[in-house]
RNA sequence: GUGAGUGUAGCUCAACUUGGUUAGAGCACUUGACUGUGGCUCAAGAUGUUGGGGGUUCAAGUCCCCUCACUCACCCCA
């Protein structure tokens, strides 16, 4: 092979494909019982958008964007995220508010490449403008919790936290500045990158030592404001009220610069996904309007890894659903296009074999392409109008009368 | 950006520490036993610039250097 995908890159095959459209399919329906409709932007927006929202101190942004000027001279970048895009269209149309919106779509970063992480890659999110909580907060949560439920993952686990507001913030900024630089010495090299750029991430640290010692460090929750502290109790005891398993974690902090208050990360323990076990996450951004130029308006989402998902869910197994017809003389092609014609009629698809292609080999080409059933017609067949209706998975077969083949068929799951 | 590991047939891998003739095996594939029954069995068959380039050597898949690619981890994040 001379040309190749390009690193960071995969293609879903046909069995993949598949596996993608389920999740896909399985979210629309999971975020269309909460009233969330599909909003669709481009792949592609004004690099000065993501400056202005995802955070200049992230690496998302510094160093990992897909940046380049187009032929017309406009500074172009590749979304990193989608949140940015559906926070501008809802200022650009003005949409009425609250509004409810779901999106799924292929995301950049240009990053080494490892399991579970690419360079193109898709989300499943939804954003929730116009709300100010706590009901949606614990709305948007539930949505996950079901997802996930509902796609058969079981060990999944829900941290929330909150991470305060532009009032609570900075008092903990400078309580955790000065226990870091009280302990400085006894830090990693990356947390002291961390405590510079910004601190509260020294958290996710994966150094034991500093696990340690951070457990008597000064916590977000442990400083919010008033108000932020309703806030996040009404969260709480309402995730207890509607039954959803959660687990408050003081030390789980979110990565993009727009995050508050309510914050929230979907965890995988499965042992498919390697070291990116964070099915995804999201929180509170009610600032992010604003910064835009936008009325003051608070806005809950997440985004989830459909990747991560899929490698969770671990392989596929092949939906074998269509009908293979093999009629075995050329000159019973007639009695198999009609057969044809009938089942694709009923909506049940369907496949007619090459007359080129022997029984031997008609059903070795039934076998790859995932056909459930083959229907075989000989001549003994023809004459009797009872056809041979084999199943490919059961490995049983027998003799169905012409007229009721698509009745079998069709009522395929009730029989054994 | 940092670190480690791996590149041999379509796929998974072997050929060892100690270079030595024609680079092997399983699966998959093709054909036949089986012109009305695939995934079982048996027989036969095809397949390689050993990722690429350079070096050492009488001799390199094997040793050295460079390069490219992939994987995993760090960083960061979905």
């Amino acid at each position: 092979m001379i040309i190749s995908n390009p690193k960071g890159t995969q293609d879903f095959l046909p069995l993949q494909s598949g596996q993608k459209h389920l999740v896909e399919t399985r979210f629309r329906e999971t975020v269309g019982l909460y009233g969330f409709s599909e909003i669709v932007t481009p792949t592609f927006e004004h690099t000065e958008l993501f400056l202005r929202s995802t955070g200049l101190t992230t690496d998302i942004i510094t160093k990992q964007i897909y940046q380049f000027i187009d032929k017309g001279g406009r500074d172009i970048t590749l979304r990193p995220e989608g949140t940015p895009g559906i926070v501008r269209a809802v200022l650009q149309y003005n949409l009425k508010l609250p509004v409810r919106m779901f999106y799924i779509g292929p995301m950049f970063r240009y990053e080494r490449p490892q399991k579970g992480r690419y360079r193109e890659f898709y989300q499943l999110g939804v954003e929730a403008v116009g709300e100010i909580g706590p009901d949606i907060d614990v709305e948007i949560i539930e949505i996950g919790s079901r997802f996930f439920t509902g796609l058969g993952l079981k060990d999944v686990i829900t941290k929330v936290n909150s991470v305060g507001c532009a009032v609570c913030r900075p008092k903990h900024r400078t309580e955790l500045g000065l226990f870091l630089e009280r302990n400085k010495a006894k830090i990693c090299d990356d947390c002291k990158g961390r405590a510079e750029r910004n601190p509260m991430r020294i958290f996710d640290c994966k150094e034991a030592t500093c696990q340690e010692l951070y457990i008597n460090a000064p916590k977000i929750v442990d400083y919010l404001c008033f108000d932020c502290q309703q806030h996040f109790q009404s969260v709480l005891n309402e995730l207890v009220e509607r039954k959803i398993p959660f687990e408050l974690n003081k030390m789980m902090v979110r990565g993009l610069d727009y995050y508050t208050r309510t914050a929230f990360e979907f965890v995988s323990s499965s042992s498919e996904l390697g070291a990116q076990d964070s099915l995804g996450g999201g929180g509170r951004y009610d600032n992010l309007v604003e910064d835009f130029g936008g009325p003051k308006t608070p806005a809950i989402g997440f985004a989830l890894g459909l990747e991560r998902i899929m490698l969770a869910l671990g392989t596929p197994r092949p939906i074998r659903k269509a009908v293979y017809i093999i009629p075995l003389d050329p000159s019973i092609q007639k009695q198999g296009k009609e057969l044809l014609r009938l089942l694709r009629n009923a909506n049940i698809p369907a496949l007619l074999n090459n007359p080129d292609k022997n029984l031997r080999a008609g059903l070795g080409i039934a076998d790859n392409l995932a056909c459930e059933y083959v229907i075989i017609i000989g001549s003994e067949e023809v004459k009797k109008q009872i056809y041979t209706v084999k199943n490919l998975v059961k490995r049983t077969q027998k003799q169905v009368p012409q007229n009721q083949i698509i009745e079998v068929l069709t009522n395929k799951e009730n029989q054994s």
